[in-house]
DNA sequence: ATTTCACCCCTCTAGACAGCATGTC
DNA sequence: CTAGAGGGGTGAAAT
């Protein structure tokens, strides 16, 4: 029953549960409404995954919408934004307009000014930020801000981000939902938001923790069940933990994922599964399976397809991020099929869709780049979430840190609490960027106001402004000597104005020290090779890790002399006058020269082969290099240097789709890549309009099917340009 | 003489967000 | 408090 009688629901919110199929509320859910939710106080709801956390803040985002005001839903993945948004349509047909935004859409004037015409806003954290930045009028009318996973505002990469939307809400009086997983202080959370606390253990399926510890390769793992669980009759004693889950998992038909940290590890143990699985499986599994593969074939690349089958054939599988987003999307839909059994898999499946599994396997090292240390309590329990799918599994079970050694090591696990949630405002890449925007988007341009802005941060509950204000001093000194900002003495205080530089910089959402390298790398280049221009945005510290092998790097490490010579690349002094880790000039070069051999049409299986990196690793690569690339353009026009802003856009234009300069007419059509133009480029086919002259050949080349569908596009195209 | 095996040393280690425009010497 | 597997090399023991 969704009826309470302390609980005053409109009447849309009653009609619109009932269309999901909602019939009652979870606790959490009934203690957030209890809190106030639909009358506009904060809320901190600290909850494990899977309790109804969304549908709180679902609930409060038509409650605002009722109310005349908007609602903004913000999550830290595109995939899970897009979920929620196909999610929150089904109330359009209550006349609420659902809008999503994010960095696959633009953020041009006419886009802002788009979503003032709806009521929900999906989006991603950094998509909100750069939205805030521009401070569009619409923004008085939020009403709130529902901000999902809270507790990645501890995340040290993109914590920041979230800590300020969160400020920037809170001075303007928005009310703020937040959703985050069971943390170690929701108190102090909830104190700085001045927000009512919903705390809950509640699980929809019961939940229980084998404690699992190895006791050496000739005696195998022991198995402690929990002690208030007495149905199931696992063994004490094992000689493969894993082994065991699986082969119980074919026999009873359900499944098993397992988490570890490596993507090499994830890899060995499919493998290792799989072998087991092939002897084990049904007759009716190895049918559903031999049909998976041959969608597996339509759905891959070739080079992918030669990875996976030999494990899919036998119902396992590996996942992490160095495969493409359709090769995760398949297996993860094969899993949740549960025609896949078994599935290895690195964090990247705990963060990202819900895909639940009966048990869970937790591995808990890993190298943290100087020595070992362990996942946190609060990433323990955010992968032990994932046990027990609520409609098939009476129950999940976690098989607790399986590589430990001692009992300790794993009842540190069961019994621990989460840590707490520490700012990451106060680093120097965060403020270096914040502190820009603040200025830019003229929301503060005085020490004094800008200490106050920052006297609402989560930061400052904990740290002094004594500690704060000095920092943010150093960071306006460092903005000035990188030309984002300027400073005028006025009446006795100092005034801080960006600059065109730092206005386009805090716009593009790049780091202050990424624009800086991309200024001096273009000061000191007249003419220069397309490797210049792709070296030079690699090695910015907004170009994230690439995950380049050890030997190749040290490869063209000692290739690296020739090209520095020949002035081909950047001089490395650009790198050693800037004092921060991410910057990284070596870094840069194999980027560049991945890069160079991406748009030089080079294939990729050649490419991945050459560099050792993985297909997803390209993906990532291209993505990072297309949006820099871009960045590098708009920054060339703010410095008046459009020689190197037209070549640098035509870059971009070129990674989009890994083309020489000369096919770049022919990708405009649908259906043509870069195979397919070059196909047509050497017979001569250079233009759109060529395609429609010779459309004959066009035929012959591709083929009857494509090459149809292809003219036709092209006389589209010409048409339309033509009016 | 050839094969096998224990042992040591070295190497390697997760993920994913952001841009969408327009005119200088 | 904290790893652990794989690869390569080495030298001694086993066949």
């Amino acid at each position: 029953m969704v009826d309470h009688a302390d609980i005053k629901l409109p009447d849309i919110i009653i009609k619109g549960l009932k269309d999901k199929g909602v019939v009652s509320f979870t606790p959490p859910q009934l203690e957030a409404l209890r809190s106030g939710l639909l009358d506009c106080y904060n809320i901190v709801v600290s909850a494990p995954t899977a309790s109804g956390k969304t549908l709180i803040g679902e609930i409060a985002l038509i409650n605002a919408v009722l109310r005349g005001f908007k609602g903004i839903y913000t999550s830290p993945l595109k995939a899970l934004a897009y979920e929620k948004f196909n999610e929150f349509r089904m109330w359009e047909k209550y006349g609420i307009k659902i809008a999503i935004s994010m960095g696959d859409y633009e953020v041009t004037d006419e886009e802002l000014a788009r979503l003032e015409n709806y009521d929900i806003i999906v989006s991603t954290y950094e998509r909100l930020d750069s939205i805030m930045r521009r401070k569009p009028v619409w923004l008085k009318k939020v009403g709130v801000l529902v901000i999902d996973e809270l507790h990645m505002i501890s995340d040290e990469n993109r914590g920041h981000i979230v800590e300020m939307i969160t400020i920037r809400a809170k001075m303007m009086g928005i009310q703020i939902v937040g959703l985050s997983a069971t943390i170690g202080n929701p108190e102090e959370l909830a104190e700085w938001l001045g927000a009512r606390l919903v705390r809950s253990e509640w699980r929809p399926v019961k939940l229980y923790e084998y404690i699992t510890y190895y006791l050496g390769s000739n005696k195998g793992w022991i198995i402690h069940a929990p002690s208030n669980f007495t149905d199931m009759s696992v063994p004490k004693l094992v000689n493969d933990v894993t082994e065991y889950w699986v082969l119980r998992a074919i026999k009873e038909g359900f499944n098993v994922l397992e988490f570890k940290y490596s993507r090499k590890a994830v890899e060995e143990l499919a493998t290792i599964y799989s072998h087991i699985l092939c002897n084990n499986l049904s007759n009716s599994d190895r049918e559903q399976l031999n049909i998976l593969l041959t969608k597996l074939r339509d759905s891959v690349t070739d080079f992918e397809y030669e990875k996976l089958a030999p494990l899919i054939r036998c119902g396992t599988s590996y996942h992490h991020a160095g495969l493409t987003p359709e090769a995760r999307k398949f297996i993860e839909d094969a899993f949740r099929e549960r025609v896949i059994k078994y599935v290895a898999a690195t964090p990247t499946l705990a963060m990202g869709v819900n895909l639940p599994a009966r048990v869970v396997i937790i591995n808990t090292k890993f190298f943290n780049g100087r020595t070992i240390s362990r996942i946190s309590v609060l990433e323990y329990k955010q992968l032990a979430g994932r046990a027990g799918r609520p409609q098939y599994d009476p129950y999940g079970i976690v098989i607790v840190a399986k590589d430990s050694r001692t009992e300790n090591e794993a009842l540190y696990y069961v019994r621990g609490n989460p840590e707490p949630l520490r700012s990451v405002l106060l680093s120097d890449e965060a403020l270096r960027r914040h502190v820009l925007a603040v200025i830019a988007s003229d929301e503060n341009n005085t020490l004094h106001k800008l200490i106050s802005f920052f006297s609402n941060s989560f930061a400052s509950l904990k740290i002094s402004m004594n500690v704060i204000k000095p920092k943010i001093e150093r960071t306006l000194i460092l903005l000035k000597e990188l030309g984002m900002i300027s400073s005028e003495e006025i009446g006795g205080e100092t005034i801080f104005m960006p600059s065109k530089l730092g206005i386009a910089t805090s716009r593009l959402y790049v780091d202050p020290i990424t624009s800086y390298i991309i200024v001096k790398g273009l000061m000191h280049a007249k003419k220069v090779s397309e490797l210049y221009y792709l070296t030079l945005i690699g090695m910015t510290p907004d170009f994230s890790e690439a995950n380049i092998g050890r030997g190749v790097y040290e490869y063209y490490l000692n290739l690296i002399d020739s090209y520095k010579s020949g002035k081909e690349i950047p001089s490395e002094d650009l790198e050693s006058n800037i004092n921060d880790p991410k910057v990284d000039w070596i870094r840069g070069f194999i980027i560049g020269l991945i890069l160079r051999d991406w748009i030089n049409e080079i294939p990729e299986r050649e490419i991945i082969q050459r560099y050792g990196i993985e297909a997803g690793d390209l993906r990532v690569i291209k993505e990072n290099g297309e949006w820099l690339l871009y960045a590098a353009s708009i920054i060339a026009r703010t410095i008046n240097m459009p020689s190197h802003s037209r070549y640098l856009m035509i870059l971009n234009e070129r990674i989009k789709h890994g083309i020489k300069e000369d096919a770049l007419d022919l990708v405009r059509l649908r259906y043509v890549g870069r195979v397919r133009a070059r196909i047509l480029l050497n017979h001569g086919i250079r233009s759109i309009r060529d395609v429609v002259n010779r459309e004959d050949d066009v035929i012959r080349l591709l083929g009857e099917n494509w090459g149809k569908k292809i003219a036709e596009e092209a006389r589209f195209l010409i048409y339309n340009t033509i009016r």
